[in-house]
DNA sequence: GCAACCTTACCACGAAAGTGTCAAGGTTAG
DNA sequence: CTAACCTTGACACTTTCGTGGTAAGGTTGC
């Protein structure tokens, strides 16, 4: 059905063939193949690659920011990491001494690492759950 | 003793005083300053600054990569084009239908709106605070 | 007042991202 | 069969990131 060849989609989209190849390279759009190894762009490639144009511009992004986005939704443990580090310093109990803040945060620190080093987490487990349910 | 200067910053938690300073252009890890301008890094600061190396050399992040969830997390209207485009039928197994993509997609956003509120409110008023008492 | 800090503002340089182009060879449509 | 595609791989170039340095000048502690 409907599938254009990397030329015909590059002309569609307003990227260039070879930056269509880098893309994929990033994990950012991964068209389907042909028997041959062809790559073969569907509607929804077609979309993704517009639109991605428009992100990047309105907001001033590089395609290594939506690549790790990607990164962020789907890889294990980095979730909770980067989140964990964004709000570390935020319970501090106010009536402690600046030692004791110091030794209560080195040992947030650890628990920290032992939940990043965890091996699988919610989100993980919803796409699995997903891919599953065919 | 509630804050440090660059330099012993740089020391004990292993960035060069160069490092803290790009660090601090990137938005990520921002010390109260002196009345004359001097950095004062709290024991937030610190703490920060040291799992800020773990979470790049674990995860084999870049500085960016970590600004840009910064900036996810509190730039309006940025998270939810991203989130946009992640949801937008693209590329992925045939076996899920689109309703069950889209709820999935959905709790996927609320987490991360979850980090993105959480964020950027006591913690700050807290450090300065802190410094203030030197 | 002097040494040892601190500030900002540059210059430089390697690594990585982003992008074009070309080469060698396989695929496809007429 | 041939022309016009496609593939991967490599070289090259520009821009940005990450990092160190250095210069000119302000601050601090003794």
């Amino acid at each position: 059905m409907a599938s254009l060849t990397i030329q015909e989609a590059a002309e569609t989209t307003g990227w260039s063939p070879r930056m269509l190849r880098y893309i994929e390279a990033s994990g950012l759009v991964t068209p389907a193949r042909s028997a041959s190894g062809y790559r073969l762009y569907g509607p929804a490639e077609l979309q993704r690659l517009r639109t991605l144009g428009e992100l990047l511009e309105r907001f001033d992004l590089a395609l290594s920011d939506v690549a790790f986005a990607a990164r962020l939704a789907d890889s294990d443990g980095l979730f909770e990491a980067v989140q964990e580090w964004f709000s570390a310093p935020a319970s501090r109990p106010e009536d402690v001494s600046a030692d004791d803040w110091l030794r209560f945060e080195q040992d947030k620190h650890e628990r920290l690492l032992a939940v990043a080093g965890r091996r699988s987490n919610e989100l993980e487990l919803m796409e699995n759950e997903l891919m599953e349910s065919r």
